[in-house]
DNA sequence: CTACTTTCGCAACGCTGTTGCCAAAGTGCA
DNA sequence: TGCACTTTGGCAACAGCGTTGCGAAAGTAG
């Protein structure tokens, strides 16, 4: 409920043009190009374009080919012309990279880390990995990024009980890294991170991104979006019911996607873990009617193809049920590989740049 | 993706303003009170409300009492400026209502139906109960809204497989009734409807409504906004799978809440319908984190409480296990009585106005 | 070389919300 | 009663946004 000025007006049409820019990659992209995309004038996008150029985040790059007239002129993101810290804090390791403006990596580390060791221990070992990266970014750092083991309060960065490590209940992690590093800090759950990563690196629309490792969890894009939620608790896909009265979860319920899953993958049936996910991945596609389900997590990585055939059974299924119009939704394996938390945890910082309200 | 321009702030901010005016309702509130909740200033809300006056959409409505200056004048909505009617298609009746643009309900009609007699008679008589309606609106009718049983696409307003009435599958719905009766009209899924309208009526935030009656579906409001999802067939909650292997659904799945549920209100064990939905919404609120759970149609109309307690009793235990940190979800009965559905409809032509993208 | 197309910037413009200022209409106190 | 003060709210000038009108630049086509 925000009332609207010129200065708003002005940041978002360039947040719109600046994420085109960045869409378009090393190709670029021309001036009427943009014009036509944003719906603006080819007027407008010469001012805009302009201002971009003398603040150093756009640049030209060459011409494109004639097409009966001048030949256009192709503008480009300057990548290097802002930073972010991206890190994935997982119960026994953790990563960082840091990612320029078009979201490439040019530094990652790595390190192991025992959560049991106490907050000050794993604080430590956070700020000497990410230290080093956040000097690299030097004058164009935007911020680090954090991407943690939920449920957590992303609005004001405190985590909340971590399964397996309950003493993290009400840590403050954004505000005491903060202090530490001296930039701006912004803390999410793994899976949101990496939703958004997938979002900003070309995903459109609305589609899940269930990680499956030491737990299970989802992250929501709807309509372009990261859905939280009201306190920020959304995507608590593990302990979703799919079975009632089924066997106890740790969580002290009954019959959760995440027991029976991991249940599943102990014993070594990993078609029924897949048929578990598919169920709760076919529920949450007809309850939220999203584009596309991904998969990823360590225990996807070390079996991918039995997963995403196994879901996809499940979700074909339904379509099939639903007639003619219904549509398969199409299931994939997460791209990104074992740095997608920590490459989305930078997109944290570098979206809202992009008009993308999910900073 | 699309660029603003300086009309595109103004309607907004018009919209805005005009959404404080309506919310206000007949207490009124003053310039500045408009002025401090939308962020703008003082001044440009009286240019606003200036326009918004002469073109007859609001009005002055007395003073308020001095905190020790000049005394506030106090603009309202003039509710007359502008109609809708909204229109329950359901399987056995059809009702119908004229509201004003402040969501009051001017006129109301009903008729028993049989979706079976095809649909050349079924259209004929929401012709006839409308055409009245429509006819009283005058000038000032901005539309028609239909809410039927789902699903449906909403885009195109073409319905979709109705339960037990496959015929009418593909039948464009919008379009037939736009042309008999020649004012625009805007279909969406009875649950939806009914959410849009407890959303334009008060309801804040995130929440769902729950109507279970013939069928089970949901509406979901996510951040104040109906969310449809990409094929606008969200709120498919009745056939969430909640038993593995359960007992058979007419879907075709097995486990679904719809089958367990209805079987459970059919054999007269209401607290295990209770539970069941429960459960489901358990699911619902810990995937979307959203505020509330209301619950609404026939079945719950003939016995609210155990429904309200069952329900309720799901989601404490959720909140319990979640630990301090976990809230409570209310669970309430939706208000509107018999008409929500018919009175959400009315509102997918009056909430656009309000700058609410739920059109 | 001429005609045409396409790109794109300069200058004037219209419209938005903002700012500075002042009048109106109350309260509170001497 | 009179003066000081607070609050409301409009008038006028203003800055800044995208838009429009127009022309220069830089190609292709014949």
């Amino acid at each position: 409920m925000a009332g609207a000025n010129l200065p708003a007006m002005r940041s978002h049409n360039t947040a719109l043009v600046l994420d085109l820019l960045r869409t378009a990659g090393e190709g670029g992209i021309s001036r009427l190009e943009l014009a036509e995309r944003t719906g603006l004038t080819p007027q407008a996008v010469s001012k805009i374009t302009a201002r971009l150029r003398e603040e150093g985040l756009a640049a030209e790059a060459g011409r494109r080919a004639s097409t009966g007239g001048k030949p256009a002129t192709v503008l480009r993101l300057v990548p290097d012309a802002g930073h972010a810290v991206g890190i994935q804090l997982d119960r026994d390791e953790l990563r960082a990279v840091l990612v320029e403006l078009d979201g490439t990596v040019v530094a990652a580390r790595h390190a192991e880390v025992d959560l049991g060791a106490g907050a000050e221990a794993v604080l430590g070992a956070v700020v000497e990995l990410a230290g080093e990266l956040v000097e690299r970014g030097g004058d164009t750092l935007l911020g680090v990024g954090v991407g943690a083991p939920g449920p957590l309060d992303h609005t004001h960065g405190v985590l909340h009980r971590v399964t397996g490590f309950p003493e993290y209940d009400g840590f403050p992690l954004r505000d005491a890294l903060a202090e530490r590093l001296g930039v701006p800090v912004v803390v999410d759950k793994d899976s949101n991170a990496a939703a958004l990563g997938l979002a900003v690196g070309g995903e459109g629309g609305s589609f899940a991104c269930l990680l499956l490792g030491t737990g299970l969890g989802a992250g929501l894009v709807i309509g372009d979006t990261v859905h939280r939620g009201a306190r920020t608790g959304a995507g608590e896909f593990g302990h979703q019911v799919v079975q009632l009265d089924g066997p106890p979860c740790h969580c002290g319920d009954r019959g959760c996607i995440e027991a029976l899953c991991l249940a599943a993958v102990a014993r070594g049936d990993v078609a029924e873990a897949a048929r578990v996910l598919g169920v709760g991945a076919s529920n949450l596609a007809g309850l939220l009617d999203i584009d596309l389900v991904l998969l990823g997590g360590r225990t996807i990585a070390a079996a991918p193809e039995p997963f995403v055939r196994g879901v996809a059974a499940v979700l074909d299924e339904r379509a099939r049920r639903e007639g003619g119009l219904g549509t398969t939704i199409p299931v994939r394996v997460a791209p990104g590989g074992d740095r997608g938390v920590a490459e989305g945890a930078a997109q944290l910082l570098l979206a809202p740049l992009f008009g993308r309200a999910d900073g």
